[in-house]
DNA sequence: TTGCATCCCATAAAATCCCATGTTATACCA
DNA sequence: TGGTATAACATGGGATTTTATGGGATGCAA
């Protein structure tokens, strides 16, 4: 009975010939409060897969909904993206789920897959590319540190 | 809702071949008004743990989604440097967690660890590296801040 | 049938639990 | 006030459970 939504740490695991993986036991126990699978999509703009439940999705839905104007390009354009490329993936009574070639190939990963938490949703990555990428945020925040006080919150959009 | 909880004191605990040590008990009470495990993850810029209750976490993770745009760099950045690094321990029967070598090799700790309340948080510091920072500071607060002590008024007792 | 995906079992490694004991802090009593 | 009994806490080590992962069996579709 926890309301708690969060994935975090990082996680190393073996893709193995088949395409299984395991997903990691923390997660599962997210997942498992609601169903017994996730969403998985390519990411829009690292060479990773993104995952999250499919609650997520549905409020992103709504959020396009609302914040862009329905006959819009950029509504067509990100509903197509997102949705036309996410796909459930159940797992197993082992825990596993069985990542497909594409977006395996979009992730560059072979037989070993890094998953990492993002709160909301998590991503999966080759081991090298996510050294590099930790490196380059680590730098980058270092450099400007933002800004995370509590901000007033408005009202409107 | 809680509020009113702060993490104090400067606790020493050993940390044994296995990776685990004691939350000091007065930690312990205070995390176990809302469940039974802490949060730690890799200080930004000291080499130290840092821990706190997932609560914060929580927020933090409401209050990225509400003050960066869902598919900026920025929010991109932040959640997997933060969700990515911190990691759930729940202690055992005894009050014990068993922290991870990533941690235990960020902060330098291989068989003594020191507790430092933090208020809202807290750090878990190599003894040495400890007594350092804390000299350290205590010669910063001295020199920026000479007027620490307001004239006293007329001795009493 | 052949290829592909899922299910099930086996096993090794790692995380966790549980009991025993030493140590420190607190309560109680003379 | 001092000294002892009691409780709380910290810590060590072994037992148990969970998790990750390989491999084979099974079922379905083309």
């Amino acid at each position: 009975m926890r309301s708690n939504f969060l994935f975090l740490d990082t996680i190393i695991n073996k893709v193995d010939a088949k395409g299984r993986v395991s997903l990691p036991s923390d997660y599962r126990a997210i997942v498992k409060e609601t169903s017994s699978e996730i969403v998985c999509y390519r990411s829009l703009t690292s060479p990773c897969i993104e995952g999250c439940l499919e609650d997520l999705l549905d409020k992103l839905a709504t959020e396009i909904e609302t914040s862009t104007d329905f006959f819009s390009q950029t509504q067509d354009d990100l509903t197509n993206l997102i949705f036309g490329d996410a796909k459930r993936f159940p797992f197993d009574s082992t825990g596993r789920i069985g990542l497909t070639e594409k977006l395996l190939k979009h992730a560059n990963i072979t037989d070993t897959a890094v998953f990492v938490g993002k709160g909301r949703k998590f991503q999966i990555w080759n081991p090298e590319n996510w050294e590099k990428e930790e490196a380059r945020i680590r730098a980058e925040v270092l450099k400007n540190r933002p800004v995370l006080r509590p901000a007033p919150k408005e009202e409107n959009k």
